[in-house]
DNA sequence: GAGTGGTCTAGACCACGGG
DNA sequence: CCGTGGTCTAGACCACTCG
């Protein structure tokens, strides 16, 4: 019924701070009190007091102590999903399409993302990818060849270039950015032109080498969903 | 210099994976396995591992032992700042102004987030945010009276309704929506009518009891970032 | 200086779930 | 069934930081 072990300090702990009897701003008892009233271990009390300080709920330092968050900066997990994943979890098909793929010389919103030199030939690639036939995102992929040796030669009709690039090209860290923008006519498969769109911008790296910046565009109507 | 402890065990696991030591859908030792070969007790290797697995590059399962994930599912963890705070962050004057507070029958968009009955009648908020007095977001939200009894008496000149409400009103939960939208007329304050704008949706819960409904409508160019 | 959280250890039991 | 991760314990040392 109820949990056990330390999700039950942790959910005990939180119904004292719901319940005000540890209003915002206020000094919790330190681990080893809460160790000694709940009857265990140190440790199972720290487990919970971190788990509560991840998610927002308190602020720890040491020597000052736990204390009830003042404003509780919650943190919403958002997972970024292959769109394969993302679009079949919706129980619906997926499919994509290659649109080009070309040599270029990198537009400077991309060059400088991804701090490479002025007109830096890359990789440039455009895609659709499709829920039930219909048009769900359309992708817009610059790919640094010096990053991702293999890539000119790798086949992406069945497996998107996301995925080959997740397989093949590790990332060790990236960025990524929400942005809203009115459809152009160029994406006219995906949206009427003056439509709001939602794009996610982002950009992966290997350690100091830029890997690749990819701008997703989704169809009017997409939504980003997280659990707080 | 380099990271000690469980963080040192968790880079080299990661290092591997990278290294392709350690293939995408390969299994990895378990953690007796490593345990033995770093030199540590299995709750350091698992202290690790878990942070690998909370971080989507690995897959773990009882008895199935932990694999590296095939679709690394990157799990950003953004940030939901009170207004004033994420503001000020940027090195900016916040500032807000209350421009409505009436009581009025909910639209259905809203009692059916928040599960009330058509109509309900609810306290009806709209507010402006200010960076440098210049609009940065426009509030639009409704609260349950029957949730927040206080709200009624409460000064929101000071305070902004998010602030008071995240002082005053605890929740247990939420979510989170973001979207992308066509600016409209009414809101020509933050946007000339017909700008792409992005919009948050946020509902928030005490239990099984609804308290607020609230949407942000961001100023044009605004982004939400997160690392990966 | 000294209190508090951060972490590690060695050992143990348990729950889940693959085979 | 039984291996693997999940968790707990009791004790210890350490690092940070407040006073």
């Amino acid at each position: 019924m109820s949990p056990t072990g330390w999700q039950a300090i942790e959910a005990e702990v939180l119904r004292r701070i719901h319940a005000r009897d540890w209003p915002p701003g206020s000094a919790i008892p330190h681990e080893a009190a809460l160790a000694a009233e709940f009857g265990v271990a140190r440790a199972t009390v720290n487990r919970a007091l971190r788990s509560l300080a991840t998610a927002g709920w308190l602020d720890r330092r040491r020597k000052a102590g736990s204390r009830v968050a003042l404003h509780p900066v919650r943190k919403a997990t958002l997972s970024i999903p292959v769109l394969r994943a993302e679009v079949t979890a919706l129980g619906r098909t997926y499919d994509h399409r290659l649109l080009s793929r070309i040599t270029a010389p990198a537009p400077s919103e991309v060059t400088q993302a991804l701090a490479l030199p002025p007109e830096t030939p890359l990789w440039h690639l455009t895609a659709l990818h499709l829920a039930d036939a219909a048009p769900y995102a359309a992708e817009d992929r610059w790919v640094n060849p010096a990053a991702v040796p293999g890539f000119a030669a790798a086949a992406l009709d069945q497996t998107s270039a996301n995925e080959w690039l997740v397989q093949n090209a590790p990332f060790t860290h990236g960025d990524y950015a929400i942005t809203a923008a009115v459809a152009s006519a160029a994406s006219s498969l995906l949206a009427p032109p003056g439509a709001a769109v939602l794009t996610v911008t982002r950009t992966t790296w290997d350690g100091d080498r830029p890997i690749t910046w990819v701008r997703l565009t989704f169809a009017p109507g997409h939504q980003i969903r997280a659990a707080l």
